[in-house]
DNA sequence: CGCCGGATTCCG
DNA sequence: GGAATCCGGCGA
């Protein structure tokens, strides 16, 4: 069943790790295509300098997790990826959490040829094990981007998430990937993956 | 208005 | 290890 907004109003760090295990489900182009988050990482504006909401830093595109929480965050990088995260906490209280890693479960030839313009049986090993491990390829799976943004994950018919009643054991912990730049808020333990 | 660099990915 | 590739953020 669908994640109330009760699921996002409240502490990112363990929505974080609730959302592991969650599944994903999205209408794109009238497929149904579905994949389970098997790992997120927390961004807190109020005191993560590696967040885009940090020190209040309002703007265009920091603007949607300003907004309520089960909101969809969804930013271009590096000119070319996108990657999408599910806004948390209540309103004015910039936090989100970015989806780092999926695993498809359903719609998988559709997400096979967003991916990689290919069958998903044409696939070699190397790609499938690549399919949807990092937050610029899982959207690249799912049909995301910039025009997703916004998009309230507790109303809308085309994507929401799921709770299918999967709970996760063991969680492992570690420091967030790519923020050098973020200070002190770089060794933060805001990392979190399924065991495999 | 111009410059800088990124919550990444892929290839060699 | 390095290129691809472009827009957001910020200072002038």
């Amino acid at each position: 069943m669908r994640l109330s907004r009760e699921f996002y109003y409240r502490d990112t760090l363990q929505i974080a790790k609730d959302l592991l295990g969650k599944t994903i489900i999205r209408y794109h182009k009238q497929q149904l295509l579905k994949a389970i988050i098997v790992e997120t990482e927390a961004y807190i504006g109020k005191i993560d300098k590696a967040c885009h909401a940090y020190g209040g830093r309002r703007t265009n595109r920091t603007e949607v997790m300003f907004g309520k929480g089960g909101l969809l965050y969804v930013y271009q990088i590096y000119g070319m990826h996108f990657c999408m995260n599910v806004v948390t906490e209540e309103e004015e209280n910039p936090s989100a959490v970015l989806i780092r890693g999926v695993h498809p479960i359903e719609g998988i030839e559709s997400m096979a040829q967003l991916r990689y313009g290919q069958s998903y049986d044409e696939l070699t090993s190397y790609k499938i094990k690549n399919f949807s491990n990092g937050p610029g390829k899982l959207c690249r799976a799912l049909g995301i981007d910039k025009r997703d943004n916004g998009i309230d994950l507790c109303e809308s018919k085309m994507m929401y998430i799921s709770d299918t009643g999967f709970q996760a054991k063991d969680i492992h912990v570690s420091k967030r990937v790519n923020i050098d730049y973020a200070e002190e808020a770089k060794d933060f333990l805001w990392r979190f993956q399924i065991k495999p």
